[in-house]
DNA sequence: AATCCACGCAACCGCCCATAG
DNA sequence: CCTATGGGCGGTTGCGTGGAT
């Protein structure tokens, strides 16, 4: 037999989520992390199915999120992917720490599809507008899925390396108009710094959403406050010096996957992994690492 | 001041794939 | 091996907001 029904819709709620839905969440996840989406939302006491709490939380409520504007080298890396990738936005999303993907198919939709028909390029196949008027018009979608073709991902990634390359020698001249970039800079892991220690030292997504979020037009409202999930938090902070020092060290290995260039590319997911680090230990070091990084901040 | 309209974003829908049983 | 389900993903929708008239 197989498993369980997801959920059975009646009765669930729909629509915008509350403070006290996104608090009784993320309460619930930083306690007892995520073994089932299904059962998140009885255990949580949420009348919400499954998917949505996990959209939710991957979408908005994800303590690693990087809220605010994406920035010109982003947009110009979101092209890039796109024109190899098409719309895996998932797999765009990877290259992006603290992004989404429903994020980034967002400002693609709303902002860079925009930007490149100013500059003359299709956004569906990152080529001069008038090459593609040469072409039937109404061909949009067909041509937006034919940009992979039927290449396997290893193989995308060849072609895009060999591109990289050897621009010249692949037969045809690029005809995207953007500079490479590549998939991880010095920025990405910073950035990812950034947010790890923000997350660390201030525990308020408020003010961390706002201050990602002052140099942009665009005003996200912080849901909560993560103070009061903090203090909801039953941990024991009594820890003799060689249990901080492999917490410190646990965190550090932590740090370092997350900044290193092979995980980065896959970052968002693996950092995501709670069976490999479930979120009570997570919640626990991020405590530890708080007080030792303000403490002892030379060792950081 | 009221209405209309365009835009941006959060959330939902439905399909697909991996996997438990 | 087969079936049913959970979770992930891309596409789409609907609502809130701000600017234009």
């Amino acid at each position: 037999m197989g498993r369980q029904p997801c959920c059975d819709k009646v009765g669930l709620k729909r629509g915008p989520w509350t403070i006290e839905e996104d608090h009784k969440l993320v309460s619930f996840i930083l306690n007892n992390g995520i073994h089932c989406w299904r059962m998140v939302p009885k255990l949580a006491g949420l009348l919400r199915c499954g998917k949505s709490c996990r959209l939710r939380w991957i979408n908005y409520l994800r303590p690693d999120l990087k809220r605010g504007g994406f920035t010109e080298m982003e947009e110009d890396q979101i092209i890039q992917l796109h024109s190899r990738l098409g719309n895996r936005w998932s797999k765009i999303a990877a290259h992006f720490p603290g992004r989404t993907d429903n994020e980034i198919k967002n400002h693609w939709n709303t902002r860079i599809k925009k930007r490149l028909k100013l500059l003359g390029v299709d956004p569906v196949t990152h080529k001069p507008i008038e090459e593609k008027e040469l072409n039937d018009e109404g061909e949009d979608q067909k041509k937006e899925t034919s940009v992979v073709e039927n290449k396997s991902e290893g193989e995308e990634e060849d072609c895009l390396e060999a591109k990289r390359v050897f621009p010249e020698t692949n037969g045809k001249k690029m005809s995207n108009p953007v500079e490479l970039v590549t998939t991880t800079s010095l920025d990405e892991t910073h950035d990812d710094l950034k947010c790890y220690e923000m997350w660390c030292g201030n525990l308020d997504l408020g003010t961390w959403m706002n201050q990602e979020t002052n140099t942009t037009t665009t005003s996200y409202s912080p849901s909560f406050s993560m103070e009061e999930s903090k203090s909801n938090i039953n941990i024991s902070m009594v820890e003799s010096p060689s249990t901080q020092h492999h917490h410190h060290q646990q965190l550090q290995k932590w740090v370092d996957s997350s900044t290193s260039t092979s995980t980065t590319v896959d970052s968002i997911n693996s950092r995501l992994s709670w069976d490999a680090f479930s979120s009570n230990l997570l919640e626990r070091d991020l405590f530890f690492f708080e007080n030792t990084h303000l403490k002892y901040p030379h060792n950081f």
